[in-house]
DNA sequence: CATGAATGAGTCTTCATTCAT
DNA sequence: GATGAATGAAGACTCATTCAT
């Protein structure tokens, strides 16, 4: 009964965070009532709120859990690469994967939860900061192995594969196209590597 | 007599504009209400709807006419370098310049304007692609001329620039600090020159 | 307590409807805030739109239940009397009646209802034609019977008969005259009975 | 000069006037907005004042205005009639007549006009009293030269008689036919001279 | 007289959140 | 925990009216 029980919130909580999911991507956060996501999670308004504080606090939850799930699952698979120049095009490849995998979440990511400064400065900055660490800690890796150019600022880097990966997954996101988001890892690497001369 | 009463009305449209950007900067899109534009702009709130039709049409306002004096500012200044490398670097200063160089339009630039996909996909889609082109042309440019490799793809390598831009100038917008954001051109520019090895 | 609760329930509506009424009545249908009839219905704004989904729906509202039950209310009765004559004499006290017993709603059907050429045809249109129909349906029993003549339209004296009662009705409405309306159905019996000759 | 000022004050005043009554027959009364029929009368939105006090008196002045021309139209011509029937049809045809020559003004008498018991009360029950008490001195004509029953109220049977033309005329109105008004003048006297038996 | 830009009070409606059951 | 009826604060937008020119 515990076990059912147990079950059974996680259930209406899974099912609240996606329709939320479903809801923000196709209307957008501010145009979502949570009588909709309600409704579409089959179950009372009130239940939002013994799940979650707020409808801004569904949002972060949406991107804390993503990214908890997102952080985790390629972490091991990344350290059995040894090869630096492989273990970095893994990373942008997961990267791609897990966001090209539901464009649904992809568009709450790349969209609905860049509405706000306040959004992006409080719930994602510190979450994002430990993600770009982790692209560093790659950089450094290369540039210990004399793969990469020594004189290159690894955080800046971080940034910048960031940044063009991100790129990336909005224009996907924006673009309605129906490619293969990780494909666009291996040009991504190109460029980063060879630069453009 | 005409000239004030025009300057006048130009005034009020103006003053308008500007006390949106500084509240939607501040306060989000979202939280801001017309009464706070109004009074700020020192006009009554049916006046903004003389002069703009919606809230949301006021920023769309706002990023047009930005946008307009964002092209047209360093269009002669660019043609005017003839090597196509100090162009790009002109391009990639003058974009960060114009940005940092008014922080709370940056702030309704970098985060405000993204509320949406509606937004971001309505309203700012066909600018973007034009800027997006300007930068191709110089990419093609240097191809030609042999300075960057002929196999670059030059529409993705476009994006890539504007991704390492738009990620720059966020940063900078949420970072709060008083570098100069036009600093990180020289960079960018030798990142994406000679890449990481 | 089921009971109790379904009471409670249909008394916050009809304590809305009630609201209306009086409101409608007095300050006329445009001048009427939903505040107003919140207030006097001890509810809380938003609470009229549970149960209404616009203020012009609730105007129709009015139209229909209170249509409803004058309908249902004189058929059987009606039906019992045998004699044509007087059985169209009963439809018109029935009708006078009705009206005149509740003046706050005779207002709000025989002015504020008639607010709009939309309303009138959109929304009241199809029941007064029904209620014409009964009357209608009398005169031809009249002129089967041979106690009215045989060359009667019976839908323009049906239309007729009803301009009688209605012009009865708005008069007594805004003379405030405290006589019983319903003892206008004689005269107006006596007139299209035997007519001015 | 003062002719032509007074003709252009005049043409401005009646356009409108004139404008007014479009507006209000197709929008109704409330949705009207002074800006439309400034619009429509070719002048600006403050001319309008320059004319009538408000929007609420310049439905009173279409009242006011086509109701004296209303009542002059026929004064001579009825009382050239002699016989009493007669001149009691010509003043139902003259009334449907009226009416039934301008649809957008016929619609602001039957339906815009009964908007609010206070417009009801305070603005047209003076005159409307006054009409009555035209068609009541043809009763009484009547009563006196022995062709109308001599127990007829005729305060009443003037009520009823333009019951019964109001009702032909909003049912013209709504029903949108194409059918001349006037045509009903003959039914309708039919039906009050001889009744139904 | 005429204009029409400016005003700002006014209100319907929405919807996140609460709480009695 | 679950419900969903009730709340009521909040705000975008309208539009009759004014008044400086």
């Amino acid at each position: 009964m515990d076990t059912a029980e147990c079950v059974d919130l996680n259930n209406k909580r899974e099912r609240i965070l996606n329709a939320a999911i479903k809801a923000f991507s196709s209307q957008g956060f501010y145009r979502t009532r949570i009588t909709d996501i309600a409704r579409a999670a089959k179950v009372a308004d009130g239940t939002v709120y013994l799940y979650f504080e707020s409808k801004e606090q569904l949002l972060a939850a949406i991107f804390n859990e993503s990214m908890k799930s997102f952080m985790d699952m390629g972490r091991k698979e990344v350290l059995e690469v040894e090869d630096v120049e492989e273990r970095l095009l893994l990373l942008l490849k997961l990267h791609l994967e897990n966001i090209g995998k539901d464009r649904e979440l992809a568009t709450v990511f790349q969209v609905e939860m860049r509405h706000s400064a306040h959004f992006m400065k409080e719930t994602s900055r510190a979450e994002l900061r430990e993600y770009l660490m982790g692209i560093q800690q790659v950089i450094e890796q290369g540039k210990d192995s004399g793969k990469f150019r020594a004189d290159l600022d690894s955080w800046f880097v971080a940034k910048s594969i960031f940044a063009l990966l991100d790129e990336a997954a909005t224009n996907w996101v924006l673009s309605e196209t129906d490619d293969a988001l990780e494909d666009e890892a291996t040009r991504i690497m190109d460029f980063i590597l060879r630069g453009m001369k």
